[in-house]
DNA sequence: CACCCTCGAGTTCA
DNA sequence: CTCGAGGGTG
């Protein structure tokens, strides 16, 4: 990675100024290019406005440098003239000048009041990150459509936007104007979208990186040459399309004194505008429009890459004017960007506690939707061969749903040869076992050796120690890794889980552990060159004898006491780690059949076989239609429970544990099947909890929702009864909304357990 | 047998 | 959170 000088540190001459915008101006027209010629993102929006700033600051700096056709002087790229008809703009589309942060656009703000005079009312608007459009429309006819081009001359797309939904061919009402821009947006609503690319996938097509992308890549599309089939596929996929609009063009005086009035005769006119607007009467409550839907980018039906606050009042356009490139009385507000690039700099495969081995991308450190990503998953090599991606290459990397990271794919263009395939191991990463499909014809491979792969007993450790299973405080990763690869003893504590609950205080002491850096990951080195070791469950201080208790150092000196030593005590954590463990040994049923990592059996499959069986053994005793029986379990299931049961090392567990304490029955259960159904206020309603609710964790609610008899489903659907919502509540909550469930809030939610439905009216 | 609803598994970072 | 797949229902 380069860095890029810092303009506060080295003032630059007329002549290093030079030649940086001119590297710049290079950069950018090259970025255009790909951009509006060829459809192609090669740098995120953030790193192309910061260039095109640097670019004007210079610029600024010295004026000398600023010619006719610098990036900053000429609004988007060349109209494409080779596959579009040109058609010229009526009046110039302009774009927006970009802030980045609140602070920047209350600046704006307090300029433009400053010209005006008088404080402001502004209008917000979600800025969508689509395909800007202008719409002709002569005495209420739409005559022509066209793309912005380079804002003089853009390209048209009438036939095209003929059959996108929504837009009028002919406005409603009376008396339009002899002559009226509509500029809008278009863009792929995400729903539509994710099933474009669905579909593209399964046809074997290439699939699109961002609904941007898909969706001028179907409003360029030609009919020439199509077959009949083709030809529906594209209007079909055009039907899809969207645009809401957002201003006007080309209308020297409607008969209206505000932006926000001007949507409203917009709307009259049948033209799909915004939901999402509101108007602000000062700036400051525009900023909190920005921060709310900075924290809700994915509340809405499409993309957005920030908002813009246009001053509502008409008659201030005027006087505030515009500059060659941009108007003074609008601003665009830019989210950081939910989708960068970055360096694919290798592919690891790791192996989880079921022995899947999955490869994964080791990237350079990136910031994306607000934290730095190294990581990310590639599910298997299939994966990694649809995604087209090759180890150096430079990858389109963005967060799913704002939290786990993805990389899109590869940016072809940067390519240079250097690049190399993946290629999936022969052999298990950890333990050198062959890998192996679980079944014939498997795109998974697995490690087999489930015994004493150290990574799956690791991974099945950790498991125990989980949430979901005996929830063990201490017993997380790290302390998993300590307790089953410990760097001394040469013979791990834990060989497998048997020994878990049979730990003392002497197996933890001795235990050393390699610290590795958090970056690299590699082991760090003492300065001698031998590898750094920590004691993770003990403590040493250096004490002086008892006898030496009490005295001062003087005192010391004269009894001879001279030296303190070294005295070993057990850690917290290793005293914790102890006391979890004995705790664990009388939790519920249901958590220690977690806890024994049976395939297809979770929270929800062990709580139904643990209700019904009431112990451990009754389970095993159960032939396989006794437990498919059971309500949530079936046949594969039940298989699964019979087969573990086949298991020698298996058994052990099991034996081990109970000569450990460990209770496996539930303390006055009658027996298989003979536990009452639930009963309790909230018998037979499902309710799903989302979002932080005050006074419950997450498990909390869960579990309170349980005891008091209802059923805690984990996603929305129609049967859902109530959905409890809370600070941060995202897609669950929008469905809730689609589907017309009952909505409640962490207050009502403690109602409903405690007192039933009834108590909320 | 074709759906829809769920669950389980893998996964990231502060 | 998303994916794939099991379970149950019409």
């Amino acid at each position: 990675m380069t860095v890029a000088p810092n303009p506060e540190l080295e003032a630059p001459t007329l002549e290093t100024a030079k030649a940086e915008a001119d590297e710049l101006t290079t950069r950018i027209l090259e970025l255009r290019d790909a951009y509006y010629e060829r459809n192609e993102v090669l740098v995120d929006d953030a790193e192309y406005d910061r260039m095109l700033r640097r670019l004007e600051e210079l610029e600024h700096a010295f004026p000398e440098l600023q010619g006719q056709d610098s990036p900053t002087q000429t609004v988007g790229g060349r109209a494409q003239t080779t596959l579009f008809a040109p058609v010229p703009h009526a009046e110039r589309m302009l774009s927006l000048d970009n802030v980045f942060s609140v602070e920047e656009f209350l600046a704006w703000a307090e300029r433009a009041e400053r010209l005006a005079g008088r404080s402001i009312g502004y209008l917000c608007e979600l800025k969508i990150d689509g395909l800007a459009l202008s719409l002709r429309y002569e005495r209420g006819r739409l005559t022509s459509a066209a793309t912005r081009g380079d804002g003089v001359v853009g390209e048209d797309v009438t036939a095209n936007v003929r059959y996108l939904t929504g837009i009028p061919d002919r406005l409603a009402g009376t008396g339009h104007p002899e002559l009226v821009e509509v500029r809008g947006e278009v863009f792929f609503p995400l729903e539509a979208f994710r099933e474009l690319n669905e579909r593209q996938a399964a046809a074997g097509e290439r699939v699109f990186a961002n609904p941007r992308n898909a969706a001028s890549g179907s409003l360029r599309q030609k009919e020439e040459g199509k077959t009949d089939a083709a030809l529906e596929l594209m209007h079909a996929r055009l039907s899809r399309l969207r645009m809401l609009v957002h201003g006007v063009g080309a209308w020297p005086s409607p008969p209206v004194a505000t932006q926000s009035e001007l949507y409203g005769v917009l709307a009259a006119w049948g033209l799909p505008t915004s939901t999402h607007v509101e108007v602000a009467k000062t700036a400051t409550r525009a900023a909190d429009y920005i921060t709310h839907y900075g924290d809700n980018r994915n509340s809405v039906e499409h993309e957005i890459d920030g908002v813009v606050v246009k001053v509502d009042e008409l008659a201030l356009h005027d006087e505030l004017g515009a500059t060659s490139r941009a108007p003074r009385w609008a601003i665009a507000f830019k989210y950081p960007p939910e989708q960068v690039n970055t360096r694919l700099l290798d592919i690891v495969v790791s192996v989880g506690r079921t022995g899947r081995a999955t490869p994964f991308a080791v990237m350079e450190p990136v910031h994306v939707a607000g934290s730095t990503v190294r990581q990310a998953t590639l599910h298997n090599q299939d994966v990694v061969r649809a995604k087209g991606v090759l180890i150096g290459d430079t990858v389109v990397l963005r967060k799913a749903g704002d939290v786990i990271p993805e990389v899109l794919g590869p940016v072809v263009e940067l390519r240079d040869g250097t690049e190399r395939e993946f290629v999936m191991p022969a052999a298990c990463p950890e333990c050198g076992t062959p890998l192996a499909p679980s079944k014939e014809g498997d795109v998974d491979l697995r490690c087999p050796n489930a015994k004493s792969c150290p990574a799956q007993v690791r991974g099945r450790v950790e498991h125990i120690g989980s949430r979901g299973a005996l929830d063990i405080e201490v017993l997380g990763e790290v302390s998993a890794a300590a307790l089953t690869q410990p760097e001394v003893p040469a013979v791990p504590p834990l060989v497998t889980e048997a020994g878990l609950f049979s730990l003392t205080l002497d197996d933890l002491l001795p235990i050393e552990v390699v610290v590795r850096d958090a970056e690299t990951g590699l082991p760090k080195e003492e300065d001698d060159g031998t590898v750094k070791l920590r004691t993770p469950f003990q403590r040493v201080t250096q004490e002086y004898p008892p006898e030496a208790e009490g005295l001062d150092p003087a005192a010391r000196r004269r009894a001879g006491i001279t030296k303190s030593h070294r005295v070993v005590h057990p850690s917290a954590a290793a005293l914790k780690l102890l006391d979890e463990l004995e705790k664990a040994k009388t939790k519920p049923l249901w958590r220690l059949l977690v806890s024994l990592n049976i395939r297809h059996v979770g929270p929800v499959a062990a709580r139904a076989l643990a209700d019904w069986f009431g112990s451990l053994d009754a389970i095993r005793a159960a032939s396989r239609d006794e437990l498919a029986a059971v309500d949530g379990v079936g046949g594969i299931i039940a298989d699964a429970v019979i087969e573990w049961f086949l298991v020698d090392w298996h058994l052990d567990i099991v034996r081990r544990w109970a000569d450990a304490g460990v209770q496996f029955a539930t303390p006055g259960h009658p027996g298989p099947g003979q536990a009452g159904d639930a009963e309790g206020v909230l018998a037979g309603l499902t309710v799903v909890a989302t979002g932080s609710l005050e006074g419950f964790t997450r498990d909390g609610a869960q579990e309170a929702i349980i005891r008091a008899g209802g059923k805690a489903a984990s996603s929305v659907s129609k049967k859902t009864d109530f959905v409890a919502a809370g600070p941060g509540a995202g897609s669950k909550l929008q469905k809730a909304e689609e589907l017309g469930v009952r909505v409640i809030d962490a207050a009502q939610f403690a109602l409903l357990v405690t007192e039933g439905p009834a108590a909320l009216d």
